[in-house]
DNA sequence: ATACGTGCAAAGTGTTTGCGACAGT
DNA sequence: ACTGTCGCAAACACTTTGCACGTAT
C-alpha cells in the first residue's frame, strides 16, 4: 500500500510523518485527479482547518521527489499534481469547454514517437503530448445548440 | 512579403505603423527563433535604445492576433514567440543541456494522433507534442565525458 | 534534546495593464 | 485635431522561501 511505502521513504530519509503529511497523503494518493496546490489546499482545509498553503505545497513537492506524484502543467499554466498509481505513462486530452481531462495511452504512438526522435539522433528522456478540444459531451452540446 | 501583409492588416484594423512596430517586424519576422519577450526586447534595444518592454510585449501579441506569430510555452514556463513562416505545423524537440530546439513534422504521427482522438470521440482542435532530452551534439559530449 | 516541519507573511518571477505624454493618420 | 501607441511603473497571479515557533523522534 502506498501509505506504507511513503512511511518507509520518510524513515529512510530521516524525515518525519506529521499529521499534515499523513492526512494529505491519505486524501491525495488514491484520487485520480490533477490537483493544483490551491485545489488540494481547499480540500485539506475541510479536514484540517489550520493547515497552511505552504505545507500542502511542500508536501506535494515531497511526493514528487519520492516518486509518488507527477507534476504537470497544461495550457492554463498552473502547476498540477497527480498521484502516480502504477509506473504507467499516459498522455492527456483536455476539454477546453468543461476542463475534463481524459487520459490515454497508445503504444503505437509511443513507438512512432521514439522512431522520430531516433531519426533526428535525439536522445529522448521525456515527452509531452496533449490534445486540446471538446470532449464528447461538450461537442454534443455544441451541436445541439446550433440546431 | 510579410511586411506588406502586416501593413494591410494594420490599415484594415485602423491601427498605426509606428517606428517601433516597423522595426520589431523587420527584426522578428524573418528569424527562425523562439523568442521570449525579454530576448526580443534586448535585441531591439540595440536598434532602438529607447524602446519599452511593454511595446515589444504588445507588438508580439499583435503579431499573434494577426496570424504572423505563434505563442509557445515549453518546459521552462516562459512564453515564447516564433514567426509563422508558412501555414506549416511543426512540433519540437528541446535539448535540456544546450537549449537547442529542433523542429520536426511527421505526417504519420499526426494521422495516428487524429485516430486516437477519434477513438475517444474527442474533437481535437490543437495539440502539443514536445520531446525533451539531449540533442546529438550534447549526447556525444556526454559519451566522451564518460570515457 | 534535537532537528525537521509548520504557518505566516514576504519575496520572487514573468505577465499584464493603467495612465499621461507622444505621434501617425 | 483625433486617436492609437509608447514608455514607465504598478498590479497581477502564481510560486517559492525565510523565519520563529511547534513537534516527531
Ligand atoms: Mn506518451
Ligand atoms: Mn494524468
Ligand atoms: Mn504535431
Ligand atoms: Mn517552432
Amino acid at each position: 500500500m502506498k501509505e506504507q511505502e511513503l512511511k518507509d521513504y520518510l524513515k529512510e530519509k530521516g524525515l518525519r510523518l506529521t499529521h499534515q503529511r499523513e492526512n494529505i497523503i491519505k486524501h491525495f494518493c488514491d484520487k485520480n485527479k490533477h490537483y493544483t496546490v490551491e485545489e488540494l489546499y481547499e480540500e485539506m482545509k475541510k479536514e484540517m482547518p489550520g493547515i497552511g498553503f505552504a505545507t500542502v505545497y511542500r508536501t506535494l513537492q515531497l511526493l514528487v521527489a519520492a516518486g509518488f506524484a507527477l507534476e504537470r502543467r497544461f495550457k492554463d499554466d498552473v502547476t498540477r499534481f497527480e498521484p502516480l498509481h502504477k509506473n504507467d505513462h499516459h498522455d492527456h486530452m483536455i476539454c477546453i469547454e468543461c476542463g475534463r481531462i481524459i487520459e490515454f495511452e497508445n503504444k503505437k504512438l509511443e513507438r512512432l514517437k521514439d522512431g522520430v526522435a531516433k531519426k533526428h539522433n535525439f536522445c529522448i528522456l521525456l515527452h509531452k503530448l496533449e490534445f486540446y478540444g471538446y470532449c464528447e459531451k461538450c461537442r454534443n452540446k455544441k451541436i445541439k445548440g446550433k440546431k
